[in-house]
DNA sequence: CGTTTGACTAACA
DNA sequence: GTGTTAGCCAAAC
């Protein structure tokens, strides 16, 4: 399979599990480009445009702070679907980020 | 094809 | 704890 960048930060992105958020460098350190973690960013940023689409709003910075709710639909949504699975959010920060941090390296487990 | 960008992170002041 | 700087790299324009 064409294991393009982008894909792969998608299909990580889909593991994520619902109620739990993880951070651009960890996806990225999962596709063994832990210097790429701008370019999970980026690659969110077409998550809108991929299919399928991806729960971009599962993946925060390192500080779990909500950094790319601005580029939903509207800068709330985040929110809204973080707390519609669980997860609080308080400030624009994930409540407890270290207890809803999930990893992907202990899935993808390759 | 060259330049700009960017939903990051870490380091430093 | 907050602010700024630098490094990073692949895609978009």
């Amino acid at each position: 399979m064409n294991t393009n960048f982008y894909e792969q930060v998608y299909e990580i992105a889909r593991l994520i599990p619902k109620g739990r958020v993880t951070s651009y460098g960890a996806i990225a350190k999962s596709l063994g480009a832990a210097k790429s973690s701008r370019m999970v960013g980026y690659a969110m940023r077409y998550a809108g445009t991929a299919h399928p689409k991806v729960p971009a709003h599962r993946v925060v910075n390192s500080s779990g702070l909500l950094t790319g709710k601005f580029h939903f639909e509207t800068p709330e949504m985040m929110e809204e679907l973080l707390a519609g699975e669980g997860v609080e959010v308080k400030d624009d920060k994930v409540v407890n980020f270290k207890n809803v941090f999930w990893n992907p390296l202990e899935e993808i487990t390759e």
